[in-house]
DNA sequence: GTCTATACCCTGATAGAC
DNA sequence: GTCTATCAGGGTATAGAC
């Protein structure tokens, strides 16, 4: 039945657009006005559809806060993973370059940026979450550091640890300044110039 | 007439304790919820009354979000002008202070955090207050560093207004990691060690 | 200055048809 | 998979008495 099997998949892949009209648009929402702020029927009307049919795909709001994240998650800790690993330049300059990456993605940036921040609320349904986040992604960045380390790339006068918890509080915080101020801020010449400190060998 | 003299005081002494309640439960709730998590009932109900008692004082929500904000503004700003102008220290051990000075206020720090990442949304209440507090904190503080400087305390092969920057993002980055797991992240060594970077004659 | 009562809108979610 | 209709509850704010 060459009908059935082809309908099928129609279905499948209508179901997997849907779903990632509806994901774009939370994005959108949850970014601009975070997740308590953001509200069901604009996503709904967005992705173009209405209200119980985006519930059909995500059964609660909170199903759709969680879907919303852990697609994105998995996508930027791809990038950053292959930055974190990348051969032969300086793990600082490939740092960097995720920052310039990130300056061309406003709305991205703006997302886990407000929900980060609401999350550090024990009663927000994305704590855990942000902390098992931050646990992974601190883990492998330490990893990358300790080794561009011992390459005598970057200064060892202090642990692997602390340098991931500075850089990652550097990219955090330079995002609100950012955000607030486009123009005035620049998120990556401002990180370049806290990479520069960190390199080894640099003398003022 | 005593008797109306002292009943009128009487009256404004009992609205400045209402008022000092309010801010005190508002602060408590938006620094849990955000500001659009938050309901004026809880607030209400946290400060002894109800909630058309509440909004006698403060005729709105945002009008109660811009109390607390410039309430906790005025206080937080004198502190940190304290901090920068303190003479006979290094200023950078004294930003350090103040940020050892914060781990022991985390209600306070959680309002800030939240409610900074919620106002970088353009349609925030709070969006034209935090960009007018980033530019007047960065403002003071590049001062003071730019003095730092002259004084041999802090590297100078930096401008002062980059590493203002700098350290505004460091504190507010270091907030987020902190407030997910204040047992596992110091925030005030953390951020002892980037204020040993930017000090004058480090070597690695 | 504070209350009770209430207007009125919004919001997430469900029922059930197609 | 998507819709119309609808619900129950919560949300800010107002009216008017005390």
């Amino acid at each position: 039945m060459p009908e059935l099997k082809r309908s099928r998949r129609t279905q499948a892949e209508r179901t997997r657009a849907s779903r990632e009209k509806i994901i774009q648009a939370a994005i959108e929402f949850f970014a601009r006005q975070g997740f308590r702020g953001a509200k069901m029927a604009d996503i709904a009307r967005a992705a173009g559809l209405s209200e119980p049919g985006l519930l059909h795909h995500f059964p609660s709001k909170t199903h759709l806060l969680m879907g919303v994240l852990e697609e994105r998650d998995r996508i930027d800790s791809e990038r950053l993973r292959a930055t974190l690993q990348q051969e032969g330049s300086h793990f600082l300059d490939a740092l960097t370059k995720l920052v310039e990456h990130n300056e061309t993605v406003p709305g991205l940036v703006q997302l886990f940026t407000i929900l980060a921040a609401e999350s550090v609320s024990a009663e927000h349904p994305a704590h855990e979450f942000f902390i098992g986040r931050y646990q992974r992604e601190r883990e492998h960045m330490t990893e990358s550091i300790a080794q561009a380390q011992q390459a005598g790339e970057i200064r060892a006068d202090l642990p692997a640890e602390t340098l991931t918890a500075l850089l990652f509080a550097m990219m955090d915080g330079l995002q609100v300044q950012w955000l607030l101020e486009p123009e005035k801020i620049s998120m990556a010449s401002l990180f370049r110039a806290m990479a520069d400190l960190l390199k080894a060998g640099i003398r003022e």
